[in-house]
RNA sequence: GCUGCUGUGGCUCAGUCGGUAGAGCGUCGCAUUGGUAGUGCGGAGGUCACGGGUCCGAUUCCCGUCAGCAGCUCCA
């Protein structure tokens, strides 16, 4: 496939190719707005790139649109190709582009070219009739177009601000061959299957009730789920010389005055009253902690001071955005600050990187990282923001991590480390971060006695390893497809008697199996074995175990073992020390025992 | 919050071109004591999200509210 770039330089590539890739997606949007003209000569275009799956072309239509309209204009996109045109590139003065693009009334165009420096020679590419000013590379011939889908409609403010009007985005894909569509069809299919919000309904885990939109309810198994997350966070931070704290949810508005919340986070927090007093309840538990360390005076030898805190705090997060476990009103923050000197700072990041690469690890997460720098509303000296952000980076470049810089994102108090986990449909959410404060310890005045006898000022992080449980329980769910692996299913064992006959032999197995710690459910119910196992397999129970004659006979178990490809292995008949042996040996990491 | 779409028994979904609703699964009861992906029969369960309007009559049409979905903005 011929890619063609500036200067009519031509290029030769597979669709493998990324550069490609981009340049054929990239085409696509371009044949997606041509389609849009020819049907609709009056709607304005605004941009359309290539994304990381497909593309999107956003208009300005002069009538309400609706889905029901893409089928025809994908129809139109079909004919295009068909005609098979080549793409063309050349330049245009700036004047002479803005004159172009006014007579075509394409206003948006145009308060973007307004904005390009005044010498700039401004490249088009042009197919057919439809002739874009763009940077380019495209491939050279809309023919290579051969399936095209457009996906969905969205809003989408133009320039990203929502102070802008709204326009109409229109999502697509293509691919150079009718089976490669198929095949991605199939596979967002697949990942939807993943959901965590479809697997939380099917599998028991949590609920969401329009009586508290954004407020997760967990049920049993979701409960079980968590402790499990949160014995093995309390293990980690014992092991990592953490204390564990626990401050309250709802503290006076003077504190949040004092913490710079009220000035900087106001919206997003929920607000009460007590005997004619402001109070609110805690976004972050950051002042309490804060008021923990403030609660004796501190001395050098206690530094750094790492105080863990599982808090639960609310934010009042606008309705669109609310998304399953993943972003709630309510969440459970594994949240934890550091206390100490300014040359242990580059330590105790590094301390807290690990310990997140730790235990992404052990749940077989890649992760992204990005270091946020300093935001324009913020509080503090140009000074202590650069120490801050250097630190940071520093911290990462010596254990060899590699990040991201994300301009002006960092928290209004100091830049931060985000670690970013995917869904099954390739979203990232943010889970870790690690966040380098020298503000709040200024503010309140925080100190510890030196080694000089003198008063000095602690430096803060403040750092999350989940994140949010409940985000991270839906991630989890997502990677793992609801097939926790033993030590965190919430269910290890289902057993199935074959007939009621069985019963008592079910439950003499079940006690020796608890006497193991070993969670497990009786399928008590009158019904056929082999519509049981297929139950338990529904509910993506690890291990079932089946008792009959013969295993009554014998004192032994049959088991099933669920397998990766989503099916049941049957591992045969063994003794129930076998099976505990077993389960313990693949326990590994339950904190239970 | 914004744009578009959606809202029918616990779940998944039919249906009503306006005359107050149906299936499968689940649940309950009875029969069945069954060996590796759904045993048979029977019963219960819904003021068709909520409020208002139009109409002789609204679950169906219109408006509003709430909730959900996709994306945008924001964010753990």
């Amino acid at each position: 496939m011929k890619v063609i770039c500036n200067n009519n330089e031509i290029l030769e590539g597979s669709f493998e190719d990324g550069m490609v890739k981009s340049a054929f997606w990239h085409t696509a949007a371009h044949v997606l707005a041509q389609a849009v003209k020819r049907l609709y000569p009056d709607t304005k275009c605004a941009i359309g790139p290539a994304i990381e799956n497909g593309f999107y072309y956003d208009f300005d239509f002069f009538f309400p649109f609706s889905e029901e309209l893409l089928p025809a204009i994908e129809e139109e996109m079909k004919k295009i190709v068909k005609e098979s045109l080549s793409l063309q590139m050349y330049y245009m003065g700036k004047d002479e582009a803005l004159a172009y693009m006014r007579k075509r009334g394409e206003n948006y165009k145009v308060e973007m070219i307004e904005n390009l420096p005044d010498s700039e020679q401004i490249s088009f590419y042009k197919q057919g009739e439809y002739a874009e000013f763009c940077a380019g590379p495209h491939i050279a011939n809309t023919s290579h177009l051969k399936a095209i889908k457009l996906l969905s409609v969205a809003g989408a403010y133009w320039r990203g601000d929502e102070k802008n009007k709204m326009l109409t985005r229109i999502y697509g894909i293509a691919f150079p061959k009718a089976s490669e569509l198929e095949q991605y069809l199939h596979m967002i299919n697949e990942a939807k299957l993943r959901d965590h919000r479809k697997l939380g309904k099917e599998l028991g885990l949590f609920a969401l009730m329009e009586q508290g939109p954004g407020f997760p309810f967990l049920l049993p198994k979701g409960l079980i789920l968590k402790n499990l997350l949160i014995d093995y966070w309390r293990q980690l931070h014992n092991r990592e010389g953490y204390y564990e704290i626990s401050t309250p949810i709802i503290l006076n508005r003077s504190l949040w005055e004092t913490s710079g919340h009220w000035d900087h986070y106001r919206d997003t927090m929920y607000t009460t009253e007590i005997e004619d007093e402001d109070f609110a309840i805690k976004p972050m538990s950051c002042p309490g902690g804060m008021l923990v360390y403030q609660s004796q005076p501190r001395s050098y030898r206690e530094l750094p001071l790492r105080l863990g805190e599982l808090g639960l705090v609310h934010r009042n997060e606008k309705s669109g955005t609310l998304h399953g476990l993943m972003r709630v009103r309510a969440f459970t923050q594994d949240d934890a600050h550091i206390f100490m000197t300014e040359d242990q700072i580059i330590d105790e990041i590094q301390n807290v990187a690990r310990l997140i690469d730790e235990v992404y690890a052990r749940f077989g997460f890649v992760y992204t990282v990005e270091l946020s720098t300093r935001p324009e509303n913020s509080i503090g000296s140009d000074e202590d923001w650069e120490l801050a952000t250097t630190a940071l980076a520093k911290a990462m470049d010596a254990i060899n991590v590699p990040y991201s810089i994300n301009e002006g994102d960092g928290a209004f108090y100091g830049p931060k480390l985000d670690f970013h986990l995917r869904d099954s449909i390739g979203r990232t959410w943010q889970c870790g971060t690690i966040q380098l404060d020298f503000q709040l310890p200024q503010r309140f005045g925080a100190e510890y006695i030196g080694a000089d006898g003198e008063k000095h000022r602690p430096i803060m992080i403040h750092r999350v390893l989940f994140g949010s449980i409940e985000r991270f329980m839906g991630i989890l769910i997502e990677h793992y497809a609801g097939k926790f692996p033993v030590w965190l299913a919430p269910v290890q064992v289902k057993i199935l008697p074959v007939s009621d006959k069985y019963m008592d032999y079910a439950q003499e197995i079940a006690n020796k199996l608890k006497a193991h710690h070993i969670r497990l459910e009786i399928d008590k119910r009158d019904e056929k074995l082999g519509y049981k196992i297929r139950e338990a397999r529904l509910d993506k129970v690890p291990y079932m175990i089946i008792l009959g004659e013969k295993e009554l006979a014998n004192g032994s178990v049959s088991v099933r073992q669920r397998d990766a490809a989503d099916d049941n292995q049957d591992m045969g008949e063994m003794a129930i020390e076998e099976l505990i042996a077993m389960l313990q040996n693949e326990y590994g990491g339950n904190y239970h025992d």
